[in-house]
DNA sequence: TCTAAAGTGTAGCCTGTGCTACAAATCCAT
DNA sequence: ATGGATTTGTAGCACAGGCTACACTTTAGA
């Protein structure tokens, strides 16, 4: 094994991480939440479209909980990214980064879920905590999830 | 011209959560996004008043990543909150509701990262993940957790 | 000591995400 | 077919949380 110097994930000796390493996750943290939202209405559009025909503002701001001026004014934040279109008073729709979008974390929200009960945690408070915890959890995390589901069914 | 087809409401048997229930969830979500930032302050203050005997505003933004002025700004919402107070240039500090948050924070934070590490989530995707997952663990997960990693040891 | 570097604080700007209020478009029932 | 209800869209506001630029205070070294 060759030896190591200082790299990202060493914590010091008093189980602090180093100043650059703490500062890189927050960033990533940050990042992750800033597409939270943007994660969110892709995969309730996706949703709406698949168990009703359409999406429209005002039933995405009732799932929300949110007003449709809001929902609107992310639909179009939607549509900047190159995630959604829409056409005035007609709905919205995924474009196909929408829809993978909305795929990846749908399946991503499901693994969370699982992996809660799994643990333990009671189904209610495993459905509202996944709503939050899905946007953070990686890609080398999300793996790992499956893969534990899948060594001890 | 399409035709109407399914109303807004019709939650079906699909498996997806009535629509008051989600907008519950989703609002949830939000209130735990909007505190996280100040758990996050208030814990790294704690650890560099334990470490280092002062807590400057510079110390903390390179910590987490920000400019000192972001770091300021925010210091000035933490005791606007209660959960802080500050003499200019003189570092700072957590009020006992402050010092609680910390507490908290730093014990979820260890556990979050326990229950990720013993799930086979490796080091420095825990580590990383963990820092956003935290927020939104509610006490009854938390309580999961830990419940789980004792029956497991 | 006293000046330069470092740290701290303030001001002003941007974007994101929420809101209410109002205007325009569409839908539906009479 | 048309008028009222609903939906959609727009405008304007607030606040959080980023930033840079600039001014002021403290600290430390020559």
């Amino acid at each position: 094994m060759a030896p190591r110097t200082a790299q990202a994930g060493d914590d010091d000796a008093s189980g602090m991480p180093t100043e650059p390493t703490q500062a890189r996750r927050f960033g990533k943290a940050r990042t992750a939440q800033a597409h939270a939202l943007l994660e969110d209405y892709a995969e309730l559009i996706a949703d709406l479209i698949a168990t009703g025909g359409e999406a429209r503002p005002t039933d995405i701001a009732r799932r929300l909980g949110v007003s449709h001026a809001t929902a609107i004014k992310t639909i179009a934040r939607l549509k900047r990214e190159g995630l959604a279109t829409a056409r005035p008073y007609r709905g919205v729709f995924l474009t196909e980064a929408g829809e993978a979008l909305a795929q990846r974390m749908k399946a991503r929200h499901r693994i969370v879920v699982d992996l809660l009960l799994r643990v333990g945690v009671p189904a209610e408070a495993a459905e509202q905590d996944a709503e939050g915890i899905e946007h953070h959890v990686s890609d080398a995390t999300l793996a790992a999830f499956a893969a534990f589901l899948a060594a001890k069914p």
